[in-house]
DNA sequence: CTTTTCACAGTCGCGCGGATGGGA
DNA sequence: TCCCATCCGCGCGACTGTGAAAAG
């Protein structure tokens, strides 16, 4: 089948060759074209999304974390059960609706469970990363319009999209995406059906790869997402085209090495809903229109490459530009086009393609796709809560110049600093209000936030860093012996049972040798990545130039005298999901015993909501950078330096160092 | 009233050209 | 003296959020 057949007028940014997308694999099932992987039934109350949708929705897989996307799914049944008109009032974001509730409660509240495969799991799931991930998936707020057992995000694995979904997504035209794709007809938000611990990854061989590997895809900034997540990320839209902060930026792994990848973001609406900022609150404001038209898919520059090529450092889409200009995609492929004031989920996909650049027919394993719920963004023209902006102020360094306390952030004692100065790299370092915290190098936040944060408080509960699984072949080997096999990911049997151990071997020591077993070499932690926060540029080059690591050594070794914190602690997103859990909580139940402490400090947001003036606080939003009652911490730079200081802020300087130390040379 | 657009100031990276220093 | 490599400063452009005006 040609690809035009399937998508006429689709145009993409890639070498025709790579476009030549004829698909003979139609799908086993219903979903033509696409790799079924057997998922639980996640059918919704949603209508049949058209053909063209199927067969691209069908291969929205991801690769979830099991438990993630139960508690996920279940919250979200349970929410649908318990309050089955819920779905029909508008949903807040961070009120009890169903969106709060099921999705960024879940999100948020990632528990061990989330970290760890279950004990029951099969061996093959033990032993494969994937399953550590944290968000190898989940896509539960997709909206596919219906069908969701298709489209999911629920698919606990990478999803595999069958060619035929490659090229629909490659190729989207607008008319594709934006009736059939984007829009599926159902009425409502996909939430996936969790398909169950038992799914293997092992069941998913990539044929022709001669192994039965599947690619696993981190979120490398996920923390910094899940703090925008927090209070419903917003993104700017201009018809010039604006940056998306935080930008995507996946680590890959499980590719064959030598074959040919295009990889490539797409963004589809999350829900059929228009949204509107209201009350402090974003809510539901009608259906969203669904003839939106316009390029919905950024190819990766790099495109094609080899799997070495991406799985040696993370895959950013820094460059990608979102636009409201429908007359912009044509020729200008680096912008994605929305609408504003809907919501987006970005999914990344992975297609393999042969070596003379035709996409690789011989299996329908060769499209995956990935989607992180966390992703998920509201499009805009102009931020509507303030705190959003204040976190985008706070992490972006291109808005340094609206950073109030700027100045105040580096009069902290030369002493007192763990990280280097901004003059040391300048945009290398996320900058963030706080003396203590100010320094961390932007990639901490943009890059490595999700190093473990601190068991300290979440011992028991979770101490296997969701993020990277980077974190620690050693501490496999303190505790199971198997680190070696599990290079950078977390072993298995450290997340099903040693949590705790896991923990205390990131305090005990960091070596970043350590942590790279099968030779990979670690890097200077902070420089690659800080440069990394400009992918296309500084850090192309540096990827260019990664075998030749001397020189690149050597520019990043300009003063920083940045030691590496001994303790890369469990990922931790439980900070900031735990915390969010008890904000979320805090208005709507009561939190959970033994995890909240912690995290009472700063209330929640829509509490004030809740209890006050709503128009009042919607006022007070729209003021800049005003923070509701000074209580939220991530819109007030010196309340969150004040937060941060102790707890994210060694949680963030050791995920920087965990996460760097994995970049590897070949 | 809400949403979008535009000009603006601020920050910073990059590229260019000139200056400098060392070696042939 | 010439050539080459390196360093430095400047200007341009990209990028950001702001805030007012325009548009709907």
């Amino acid at each position: 089948m040609q690809l035009e057949s399937i998508l006429p007028g689709a145009s993409v940014n890639l070498p025709k060759t790579f476009y030549n997308l004829s698909t003979s694999s139609e799908s086993t099932n219903n979903s033509p074209g696409s790799t079924q992987i057997d998922f639980q039934d996640m059918d919704r109350t949603d209508t049949e999304p058209s053909s063209g949708a199927k067969k691209f929705l069908s291969g929205g897989n991801a690769l979830m974390d099991e438990a993630d996307t139960e508690s996920f799914t279940g919250t979200k049944a349970t929410a649908a059960a318990t309050a089955p008109d819920a779905r029909k009032t508008s949903p807040v974001i961070g009120g009890d609706d169903e969106l709060s509730s099921a999705r960024r409660y879940n999100i948020d509240e990632l528990g061990t469970d989330r970290y760890f495969i279950s004990s029951s799991q099969p061996s093959s799931d033990v032993t494969n990363p994937c399953s550590l991930f944290p968000y190898g998936g989940q896509t539960g707020s997709v909206y596919s319009g219906s069908n969701g057992s298709r489209y999911s995000s629920s698919l606990h694995y990478g999803s595999v999209l069958p060619p035929a979904g490659f090229s629909s997504a490659v190729c989207a035209s607008r008319s594709q995406f934006g009736s059939g794709y984007q829009f599926g007809q159902g009425p409502g938000c996909l939430y996936p059906s969790y398909p169950g611990p038992g799914s293997s990854l092992s069941s998913m061989p990539i044929p022709g790869s001669g192994s039965a590997t599947r690619a696993q895809v981190y979120l490398c900034n996920r923390p910094l997402w899940l703090k925008f997540h927090r209070h419903q990320t917003e993104m700017i839209i201009t018809k010039q085209g604006r940056r998306m902060f935080p930008f995507l930026s996946f680590n890959i792994t499980g590719l064959n090495l030598t074959a040919h990848y295009n990889v490539f973001v797409e963004v589809v609406l999350a829900d059929p809903n228009h949204w509107r900022f209201q009350g402090g609150k974003w809510v539901t404001c009608g259906k969203a229109d669904n003839n939106m038209q316009g390029n919905k898919v950024y190819v990766h520059p790099e495109s094609p490459n080899t799997g070495a090529h991406w799985m040696r450092q993370e895959i950013s889409f820094g460059k990608l530009k979102l636009t409201n200009n429908k007359g912009a995609n044509n020729n200008n492929t680096q912008m994605i086009v929305l609408q504003s004031l809907h919501k987006y989920q970005p999914r990344l996909h992975i297609v393999e393609v042969t070596e003379d650049g035709v996409e690789d027919m011989s299996s329908e394993a060769k499209t995956q796709t990935f989607t992180f719920p966390e992703n998920q963004f509201i499009a805009v023209t102009a931020y509507q809560n303030t705190d959003i902006t204040q976190l985008k102020i706070d992490h972006n360094p291109f808005a340094k110049g609206f950073r109030d306390n700027y100045d105040s952030m580096y009069t902290a004692p030369e002493s007192d600093r763990l990280t280097p100065s901004p003059t040391d790299s300048p945009r290398s370092h996320q900058i963030v209000p706080g003396a203590r915290y100010a320094m961390q190098p932007f990639f901490q936040d943009q890059f490595v936030n999700n190093l473990p944060q601190n068991h300290r408080f979440y011992g028991s509960e979770r101490a296997v860093p969701q993020t990277n699984g980077l974190l620690s072949p050693q501490s496999e080997d303190s505790a199971s012996g198997a680190a070696s096999a599990q290079r950078w990911f977390v072993g298995p049997v450290q997340q099903s049972g040693a949590s705790s151990k896991l923990d205390l071997s990131y305090d005990s020591e960091y070596s970043a040798s350590s942590l790279l077993p099968y030779g990979i070499k670690p890097l200077p932690l902070q420089s690659p990545h800080a440069l990394g926060y400009y992918p296309d540029s500084a850090f192309a080059s540096m990827a260019a130039g990664w075998s030749s690591r001397s020189s690149y050594q050597r520019k990043m070794t300009t003063g920083l005298p940045w030691s590496p914190r001994p303790s890369p602690p469990a990922y931790t997103d439980d900070l900031l999901t735990s915390k969010d859990k008890l904000q979320d909580e805090g208005s709507t139940s009561a939190p959970t015993a033994g995890t909240t402490a912690p995290w009472m400090e700063a209330p929640p947001v829509l509490k004030v909501v809740d209890s006050g003036d709503a128009s009042g606080y919607a006022m007070a939003c729209k003021r800049r950078r005003v923070s509701p009652g000074g209580s939220s911490t991530d819109a007030s730079p010196t309340i969150k330096c004040e937060d941060l200081s102790s707890e994210e802020y060694n949680k963030e300087s050791h995920k920087a160092m965990g996460y760097y130390a994995f970049y590897t040379s070949p």
